[in-house]
DNA sequence: TATGTTTGACACGACGACGTGTCAAATCAC
DNA sequence: GTGATTTGACACGTCGTCGTGTCAAACATA
């Protein structure tokens, strides 16, 4: 598929190794390196002002080897922002699950995990936050599904708590699409301003609204709390 | 300016009348009609996608005229993403005042106005909502200023109603931030479904969100409510 | 009607990005 | 060492957009 030759087609000696590494292996790392290099383009520069030569010369890679992974430029930032969306879902994750039983604690530890992500990547972070919202077409199904897991972990995470007299599940569903969304947003705001302003006012005023929420939710933690 | 010739500079018979109408009225129109196009092009199709050409033959003007007005495809898309987000501002304003002093109803007929502008103009809508925050340079400064501008808006509405134990400005302006961007992210998500879901249920979640806030900040009409 | 301005249509060169192709150098297998 | 293959560098043609320029037709004024 590769070359024109008819000849050596199969997998005569395909599996050459170059570098002590298998051909697939040597595939994957370049592919690999083609996302690193999204990471830091896209996220630095947007999608519009990337082009794909320009991330070649980040991956140190040719062309050739872009079109060996990727078919487009907006490809290769559908897996990027795949992958920055994961590791912030495991990060978010990761933060939260020793609280899973207190739900100020796991409000605070997923909110503040949240805000130190962007602070310490933020390239990834602009991917995931504001890039991701501009691109139409392939991305916008990606997003939209990305976005909507963490609604989805949010509800997870706030179900246990529930009172009784919540609201449905819908409207559950609008509250829950409005709090993360007023977490991206903040975290678009405080990008902007080059996160000059301390987390931990970012982290306070989150976690009224979350408390209000709570307390609207019939929430235990949050009902009597001042 | 207009054409090289340095004789007839200053204002000789520049203010010829075409059609009944001044020169300067003529360029005001061939403006308007170019931020309208704007409106359709740049909020049905994305700014990336929207090329200059294609701008001025929505406009049913050619290049030239582009260029009277605007220096860029940017400019252009400022332009029109300023007027853009004061119709959405005029239209809830208009909405909410009848009821400045009943903070329940104040909150109902604001979010539900940003609702029904969106739906009613999706175009505009998708260039204030969505197209806005990817557009670097130029625009992010207009955004970043216009989005305030909301903020500011409902940290006015907000202030006749809050308790002696409010938290502090930069608290309060946090909160407002996260809950416009709870709204836009909303609307988000909204368009990008065609819409569907019926209004009441997104009004009956924001709702809840700012009711726990009201609650948090100790307005009167929400502390005691169900 | 005659004149000069405004207008619209379109052509032009420049530029950058894309996707493909070529070719020599580097590298491995035998 | 020899041959085959992977790799990197780069050239090429194509395309769309940009910004400017040209020119004839339409039109208002005298």
């Amino acid at each position: 598929m590769s070359t024109s030759t008819a000849s050596t087609n199969a997998t005569p000696s395909a599996r050459r190794k170059y570098a002590g590494k298998d051909a697939k292996t040597r595939q994957a790392e370049r592919r690999q390196k083609l996302v690193q290099a999204g990471m830091t383009l896209f996220g630095r520069d947007g999608f519009a002002a990337t082009s794909i030569d320009a991330l070649c010369s980040e991956a140190g890679l040719t062309k050739r080897y872009f079109y060996e992974s990727f078919a487009s430029s907006e490809e290769l930032l559908t897996e990027t922002y795949r992958v920055a969306t994961q590791d912030l879902m495991d990060a978010l994750i990761r933060a939260a699950s020793p609280h899973l039983a207190d739900s100020r604690a796991l409000v605070h530890s997923g909110v503040e995990e949240v805000f130190r992500f962007v602070r310490s990547q933020p390239h990834k972070a602009r991917l995931i936050m504001i890039e991701a919202t501009s691109v139409r077409s392939q991305l916008g199904r990606v997003y939209g599904k990305s976005y909507g897991a963490f609604v989805d972990l949010l509800v997870d995470f706030t179900k246990p708590f529930l009172g009784s007299d919540a609201p449905n599940d819908t409207i559950l569903a609008v509250m829950a699409r409005g709090a993360v969304g007023a977490i991206i947003h903040l975290c678009q705001a405080w990008l902007a301003n080059g996160c000059q302003q301390p987390i931990e006012e970012l982290v306070d005023g989150v976690q009224r609204i979350f408390g209000g929420m709570g307390r609207e939710l019939g929430v235990p933690g949050w009902v009597d709390a001042a």
